[in-house]
DNA sequence: TCGTTGTATTAGTCTATTTAATACGTTTCT
DNA sequence: AGAAACGTATTAAATAGACTAATACAACGA
């Protein structure tokens, strides 16, 4: 269910923080859906049960899941399609400008080529 | 002369790294300056001496830059203000927009977001 | 010659991440 | 009632990458 990558920077138990909102984002999971227990996602994905259940308790501490002991853990409404969406979105612009502002891009630059796009 | 945040999560040495790549597409250097010698930027930003030695060799590893003990470090062509280097980026910014876009982001909130990055 | 500079080496410290091995309490199912 | 499923917690250890420390060497230029 989800996928992982050893050699990225990006620490395993966030890999799959971002794996349930993208999941979500793309309607593969929805509001009140199930997810598989931690102890499953680290037999599958072969890591410690550990890890599963900190991306179980920070994707909690956002509001994302509610879980509870001997059932489960669930999506919340916050996962929404839509919304998830949105933020990816949002998120995925907002780093586009922000590295562009980096790298020294004029800012009138980047809103001649948004309006390009939106014409 | 260079940036760098101890909080991040890329380490020291890709941010000078990535900092000499920023300012040459910015045209703040530019190709054949002097960069200044490590025990310098090491001092300047109260890093070891091998981690600013660190980024300068691996900017030489990718052609970016030459050295020569006793003389400096200096930019090559290959870091033009007008190459490749801004391009990705314009490109890369354009992509995010057609994405959001194509997902049905609002013109108006890229602007916002925009507008807040540049502020 | 002397200061500057890039380069190299070896060792050590530090931090975040992950694993390991259990244990506990609650819920669900039979 | 009993067993299995499940989230949660704890303590310890292992691992890897990044960074520091302390030097040393060789090339270059004034």
């Amino acid at each position: 269910m989800f996928q992982i990558d050893f050699a990225a920077r990006e620490p395993i138990y966030e890999q799959l923080y971002n794996d349930v909102i993208k999941l979500a984002a793309s309607g593969v999971i929805k509001p009140g859906d199930k997810l598989p227990p931690v102890r499953v996602v680290a037999a599958d994905l072969g890591i410690n049960p550990n890890t599963a259940a900190k991306a179980y308790r920070e994707l909690e501490n956002e509001g994302y899941i509610y879980s509870s002991v001997g059932r489960g853990s669930f999506l919340t409404d916050k996962l929404s399609e839509n919304s998830a969406q949105k933020r990816l979105i949002t998120d995925a612009f907002r780093n586009a400008v922000m590295e562009a502002n980096a790298f020294g891009a004029e800012k009138e630059e980047l809103l001649r080529i948004l309006e390009e796009v939106y014409r």
